[in-house]
DNA sequence: ACCCCACAAGAACATCTGTTCTGTTATTTT
DNA sequence: AAAATAACAGAACAGATGTTCTTGTGGGGT
């Protein structure tokens, strides 16, 4: 007497998840027997079973009798568009908690914000942050502005970077130099704001900035 | 002896022009019958002998065996996207060429940025213009920044907008507020620059920021 | 006329594929 | 423990569907 509701098991979710790749990947939808095969289940019986649950539930929209006839709700973006997870908020003083690698969990219930795919342009890898406080305007970002990051442990010298500077447990966005002294210079773009030095094993690079979108009025 | 190029005859465009619209209504692509029935044929033959066409024509992706295997190269924009033109450039003491109106010429051939339909929210005539040069980095607004604007003659206090000034015949994006006075300030962000006074009919507002977008890296 | 070729009609075929039927197993309820 | 229910397994059926085969048509070119 569980999910009664609107929550899925877990090989519900499974198959959600499956069709979603199936489709991003091939541009229709998988036949029942695709399922089976990709979901690793055991009978054609098993997926039409869950699939009538998964329609009841409003997970997925299904046409009788016709082949491949399964619809999302929200069909993936198959042209241009990608859904990156917006991972938490970025100010000075707070943590970032940062995704293990590259393998998201998208369909996790994080909040995710759609970006066309020209501005990823092939990146792997790219989380957003939401920005909060005005403790970036330097850098031309500003409170409520989304910035897009890709997850990397190195950056060129003068890229924008978000950094962890681990004895101050602060993140912060800013550009990113490394002196010929070894030291690590961390830059704001306004004079009226001296830089920040630190040494390079204080500092841990977790995303260089590739876009900044800020939505207004 | 005609066709031997990339042109398509009369039925192969309406044949690729129903699995369009097909898909666009279904999220699905439609069977061979299911073309046979919208396009008015007469035989499944007829339709698999001009999608072999199609596809060496590289109208169409076929998957062969797999039903509903067709894929358009650029599937239909499911929604979430739109193309908003970007006009021109703004950058001081440069025009801006502003669309009459609201009847847009979207099949124009001038340049077009994709963006997200929740950027836009609905709102009407939205352009765009690429920022040149560095006059307006105060108001958090970079070289080579994308400002989508919605076009508009008044805008409110505080909002940052695309002003026109007559005499000066400058453009440029600043804060716009109606002083108690009866003069138009036009403020900067950064509080290194002084607002400019104008008086309100050497002003002309040609549009609001809504999004400001960034690409870097 | 003749032949060649693009194009189409219609039927037939072999899969593919959604659906159903009959059980079986595990979990929960009474 | 017995009954009820959820979930799964396997097979089979019927319709959907891609593909192919044969035949027909109409026009150009030689």
């Amino acid at each position: 007497m569980q999910l009664k509701t609107k929550e899925l098991s877990s090989k519900q979710q499974r198959i959600v998840e499956f069709i979603r790749e199936f489709w991003l990947e091939n541009n229709f939808p998988p036949s029942v027997r695709d399922i089976v095969a990709g979901c690793g289940l055991s009978s054609t019986s098993v997926v039409d079973y869950n699939l009538k649950i998964l329609e009841k539930k409003g997970a997925i929209r299904r046409h009788r009798e016709v082949s491949r006839g399964i619809e999302l709700p929200s069909p993936p973006d198959s042209s241009n568009n990608l859904n990156v997870p917006v991972i938490g908020q970025i100010a000075a003083g707070q943590p970032i908690p940062v995704p293990d690698n590259d393998t998201w969990d998208i369909t996790s219930n994080a909040d995710t914000i759609e970006v066309t795919r020209d501005i990823v342009r092939g990146r792997e890898g790219v989380y957003a942050l939401k920005v909060k406080g005005n403790s970036m305007i330097e850098d031309l970002i500003n409170d409520g502005d989304i910035v897009l990051l890709q997850s990397v442990n190195f950056v060129e010298n003068g890229e924008t970077a978000a950094i962890w500077l681990k004895s101050e447990k602060e993140a912060t966005l800013k550009k990113f130099f490394l002196e010929p002294s070894g030291k690590i210079r961390l830059q704001p773009a306004n004079s009226q704001m001296g830089p920040i030095y630190a040494s390079p094993d204080n500092v841990e690079v977790q995303g260089r900035v590739i876009a900044v979108i800020r939505r207004m009025g």
